[in-house]
DNA sequence: CAAGATTACTTGGACTTCCGACTATTTGCC
DNA sequence: GGCAAATAGTCGGAAGTCCAAGTAATCTTG
């Protein structure tokens, strides 16, 4: 059921009315968020057939574009921007689905490298035609009302 | 230590080159994604002397913009457009925290009323200030390039 | 060449979010 | 009135994220 009134025009005409100023940037911060929201929603979705998140596809993704189809952990985690921990979280559930590999670098010991497998070169070809088909989340975004929750 | 390249363009030119489709989709999708990571940061950051994160602080000021600074929880979710067990989770914090109190709704037994107490709105205030003196996260933003971290 | 600093990854714990299932209450309709 | 359906909130569990701390390997520098 949608709303009947857009959440993020209220809050900037109550945050006006209480002159607690920037109402500018708290309106837009604010879409920003509700827009990350829906579009995670969406994308997730597409991906749940594939038995992926975004996250999780992002890093295949990152993978299949590699020359050799795998990466230090480390450098996943800086493309990605996210904390180390969570790529090793990420890697442990890819590897427990049989789509990734984790090898030991050639040189250097303390670097763990995550392998595309074949399954996993075929699970994120599939997913990226997906997402390619559903325009990434973002059909229909120009005409999108924030009290839309589909 | 910033990256020394752009990830979201980076992938972009990947994307296109394995013919995956949808690249300015993809590239606003992960533009909006990272947009997103960076603002709550900064944000919860801001929130932290405080004692908020962005979600708290957002049912906190969603409460001192009623009448009577309380609201039913499922009317906090609504507005926010998060799962109503996130609004339990949010409001055992705040409560945990003496910012709001919980009252029974005066003649539907079934609802609970989150209600806002002293404490709860001198911090709201004091956050919405901070937040504003921060631009709300948006300081720079225009010039931001996506390998910024901070 | 031998500390000491740095780098790479993992582990354990806290926190947040969601989903499914459950209880309690109210509403709608025969 | 009375029973089914809808509504409001909470609990348990799964998943994801981060931080702090720990282990192991490599680099740096005196």
């Amino acid at each position: 059921m949608p709303l009947s009134f857009d959440p993020i025009a209220e809050a900037r005409r109550n945050w006006e009315a209480h002159g607690w100023g920037a109402a500018d940037q708290m309106s837009a911060a604010t879409s920003i968020t509700r827009a990350h929201q829906i579009l995670l929603q969406r994308i997730d979705a597409a991906l749940e057939p594939h038995g992926l998140v975004f996250s999780r596809f992002e890093a295949l993704a990152l993978l299949s574009f590699s020359r050799t189809g795998s990466l230090p952990l480390g450098k996943i985690g800086d493309r990605l921007q996210v904390h180390p921990t969570s790529v090793t979280n990420t890697i442990d559930r890819l590897e427990a689905d049989g789509l990734v590999a984790r090898v030991p670098h050639p040189t250097d010991r303390r670097t763990t490298l995550a392998q595309l497998t074949c399954a996993g070169r075929a699970v994120v070809t599939d997913a990226a035609a997906t997402l390619a088909a559903i325009g990434y989340g973002l059909d229909g975004m120009s005409d999108l009302d924030t009290s839309r929750t589909d």
